[in-house]
DNA sequence: TAGGCCATCTGGTCCT
DNA sequence: AGGACCAGATGGCCTA
């Protein structure tokens, strides 16, 4: 569960507000604002006081105003401050600070589109990607290191990605929900990745072959559809019942114990046959149609068992530049013929 | 209604 | 000085 410091509808804020630290006539809002944007109706508490404290180290060179007098919210006289005296919020500084807000805005919306489009990158190489089922940010993190930590038994190990512990690993830590649907897919059919070409070199079909049939032995629920109340596939469950061993870490890290999630401090290897799920996933981000911002909600997808990407985006854009990158496509054809785990990895982490 | 997840705004910090 | 990165805060949407 996620912590939140304040409710959402914070005392604080109100009480500032009735202070009169909110702009009175909206004019926190962001000119370049998109019609997204759901829930910036006022500034936070937090950033609102920060914002005092800014405005008034800034512009050294503009008269100083004392603030010596400041009253509390209850009347008394609030204790006098050390360190630069704040100035006079004058309407050029006023400007000057709402352009620079906007513009930092405006970087930090793109870098943390940029931030979603490379998990979506993310998410079109993990063994159950789904367009109308899409993982979490942090399922899709978990994933992901389940699976390069899975990939590297099997090249490690000889483990079979048709076994058990496999598919353990790749379940290991993640909720519920999420291990059913990355059972779902296994079972229901290849994943377009690793399975397809596990099979090229090896001879031998991927997880669930062609058709979905599954040749492990492990009994999933309904293939293919979301979580709940499918059978408990929660890997911890599964590990004890089978009495799975994983392999041995130097350096457990105390973060891992929360998930349950194993750590992996060994030496990384490749998932093996990027350049085929590549090839197979080069569909348009869906959150790229939703760069546009449709008004509605900000709500591009829906995740796991309980939402769908809208229909709207089923089709999405064409050519994301991000697949277009030849960074996706060179390394990963020479993956199997010079096979360099180091090499493979930096491609594919790369990608993401 | 609570909880989960998200996008966004924001100020602080670090780096170039 | 300006940009990148980060974490805190907040409200919206959705489902159980």
């Amino acid at each position: 569960m996620m912590t939140k410091p304040f409710g959402k509808s914070s005392d604080v804020s109100e009480l500032v507000s009735s202070l009169g630290w909110l702009e009175e006539d909206g004019s926190s809002q962001d000119g370049d604002e998109s019609p997204d944007m759901r829930g910036q109706h006022s500034l936070t508490v937090g950033s609102r006081i920060h914002s005092c404290t800014e405005l008034g180290s800034e512009d050294m060179d503009e008269e100083e105003e004392e603030e010596d007098d400041e009253i509390g919210p209850n009347g008394e006289q609030a204790p006098k401050r050390r360190g630069p005296k704040k100035k006079k919020m004058t309407k050029a500084r006023q400007e000057r600070f709402r352009a620079r807000r906007v513009k930092a805005n405006a970087r930090e919306r793109s870098r943390m589109h940029g931030l979603n489009d490379a998990l979506d990158n993310l998410r079109r190489v993990m063994p159950c990607y789904s367009k109308t089922q899409k993982l979490s940010k942090i399922e899709t993190l978990r994933l992901a290191r389940n699976y390069i930590w899975a990939l590297s038994e099997v090249l490690e190990n000889g483990q079979s990605p048709e076994s058990h512990g496999f598919v353990e690993m790749l379940c290991k830590g993640l909720s519920q929900p999420t291990s059913n649907l990355v059972a779902g897919c296994l079972q229901l059919g290849p994943s377009p990745m690793i399975l397809n070409k596990l099979e090229d070199k090896c001879g031998g079909p991927g997880i669930g072959g062609v058709g979905g049939q599954a040749s492990h032995s492990l009994s999933y629920p309904s293939p293919g559809l979301p979580s709940p109340p499918y059978g408990s596939l929660e890997a911890s469950h599964l590990i004890h019942m089978k009495g799975f061993k994983g392999p041995v870490y130097d350096n457990p890290s105390p973060n891992e114990c929360s998930s349950g999630t194993p750590p992996y401090d060994g030496p990384l290897t490749p998932p093996l046959s990027i350049s085929g799920n590549f090839t197979l996933k080069q569909e348009p981000s869906p959150h790229e149609s939703e760069r546009n911002y449709t008004p509605h909600t900000g709500h591009h997808a829906h995740y796991l068992s309980s939402h769908h990407y809208p229909s709207s985006t089923a089709g999405g854009p064409q050519g994301h530049p991000l697949f277009q990158a030849s960074r996706y496509e060179l390394p990963l054809d020479v993956a199997f013929d010079s096979f360099t785990p180091s090499h493979l990895i930096s491609s594919q982490m790369g990608a993401i």
